[in-house]
DNA sequence: TTGATCAATCAAATTATCTTGATCCAAACA
DNA sequence: TGTTTGGATCAAGATAATTTGATTGATCAA
């Protein structure tokens, strides 16, 4: 997630990664710190290839990075996809206010 | 969405509203200033039910406000909503970035 | 090597969400 | 009134996402 306007597509596939319950649970894990796998799973309460399930479709978002150490893996949140979700909600925001003109047109 | 601290379950539902293909393409129209459902449905060449099921869920999710003008229903993006979750994002980056322990902690 | 452990992946079953077409309701106007 | 029109709602079917349990690959220690 490099540049800072998403497109359409890659704006819904963000919202989208983020918009699960579990997933969330794992966004607020992270948003304290990087984590590694095998400490998510028991702060979590899920099962390992759920948790693999949710973290894959973080990452492939681009909301999470992994790496590997050891035998070990860590994840932790893209600040970057994260400012850029926040820069296309603001965008949205700028010319909503303006009203309608009255129907039929 | 008055309150700019959104908890877990609030945000998940502005998320979960938002990552659907057909939903943002009405976002991105209301970004440019309020419209009755009457332009919506040609504009984005949708069913009336089916363009009326996406508002409805938009609308429960609190980013959209309507307002009735004799026969005709008039759509607005709820701009506090959008910020609103913007807050949210921001606060999630604040701390991502410290790394883990070493596993086996 | 061998055995044990962490984590990713896969297929099948389950569950959630969306779409469609019909129906209903309220406002506008003859 | 009766009729027309905009828009919401409903039930059924179609589509998409998630969960589960089993399997696999990789790392580490003995």
């Amino acid at each position: 997630m490099i540049q800072n306007t998403l497109n359409r597509e890659q704006s819904r596939q963000l919202l989208k990664a983020l918009a699960d319950p579990i997933r969330l649970d794992v966004i607020h894990a992270l948003a304290q710190g990087e984590r590694c796998v095998c400490d998510l799973t028991g702060e979590l309460n899920l099962s390992q290839s759920k948790l693999s399930f949710h973290l894959r479709v973080l990452r492939e978002a681009g909301l999470l990075t992994d790496r590997q150490r050891g035998g070990w893996i860590y994840y932790r949140l893209q600040p970057d996809a994260l400012a850029a979700l926040e820069a296309w909600l603001a965008e949205l925001r700028l010319h909503c206010s303006q009203s309608a003109a009255p129907c039929p047109s």
